[in-house]
DNA sequence: GCGACAG
DNA sequence: ATCTTGTCGC
């Protein structure tokens, strides 16, 4: 029997490769749903998720937190650490931060209706960013905001808030490029699961009021934030 | 082979 | 993602 060295075995999980995953997104991707939000008036509660790593780079904070419409006032809240388990490479990010999000999500004692993540939903190599990954492993409603690309073409929008462009990839729309404060860089907006492109920017442009990104998503941010201030990942618990 | 590349 | 204070501009 093979002997491993602590300082040869990897931080990650080396069982699961990066060619299994993209196999996984490509088996999931058929159970991303586009058809727009049924009953998007009974959508009461609209969650921001988020991950970050602690100073050490060793665990993975994730964290979720909900506001309520029609207000948009924070009502609850979770967060949560588990070991880094996957490297981050660009077009497989969800297998390094959706577990540690969907164990915060456990955690939320009020069941959202729909949630903002993070990142790309449909507007990935292969349509199944962390936004839609997440929305087929949850079934709830996801959108994706990222604060950059990761592929597709979009000219730019008007300065004005509330102006945004089609993404493409060839002849298929795959996301939107919003303009949610003027005059600030936009945000590339994509449906996730079960909500429409017209659903995907109508919500993000709804819940940012006064930042580049939508208050749910800020909020899960600075939360994340704090707690790295607190548990920078000198210990282990 | 070269460039791009969410967080 | 993270390392980080003040600073330029509306």
């Amino acid at each position: 029997m093979k002997k491993k060295s602590a300082r040869t075995t990897p931080p990650y999980r080396a069982d699961f490769s990066a060619r299994e995953a993209i196999e996984r997104q490509k088996e999931l991707a058929g159970d991303v749903s586009l058809q727009p939000t049924a009953t998007p008036n009974a959508v009461r509660h609209i969650a921001g998720v988020d991950a970050s790593i602690t100073r050490d780079q060793k665990q993975m904070i994730g964290t979720v937190v909900v506001f309520a419409l029609p207000d948009l006032v924070e009502i609850d809240s979770s967060h949560t650490m588990q070991p880094v388990v996957f490297p981050y490479i660009p077009g497989l990010l969800s297998f390094r931060e959706l577990p540690v999000v969907l164990e915060a999500l456990r955690q939320l004692e009020t069941e959202p209706d729909l949630l903002l993540v993070d990142g790309q939903g449909i507007a990935h190599p292969r349509r199944f960013g962390i936004a839609s990954h997440l929305g087929v492993v949850s079934g709830l409603p996801t959108i994706g905001c990222a604060k950059s690309r990761l592929t597709g073409t979009c000219d730019e929008p008007g300065m004005a808030k509330g102006e945004w462009t089609m993404c493409m990839d060839g002849s298929e729309r795959i996301g939107s490029l919003v303009r949610t404060r003027s005059g600030v860089k936009p945000v590339w907006v994509s449906p996730g699961h079960r909500v429409s492109h017209e659903q995907a920017v109508d919500w993000i442009l709804r819940t940012a009021t006064r930042y580049r990104l939508p208050d749910p998503i800020r909020a899960a941010h600075q939360l994340a934030s704090s707690v790295r201030k607190q548990r920078g990942g000198y210990q282990a618990t």
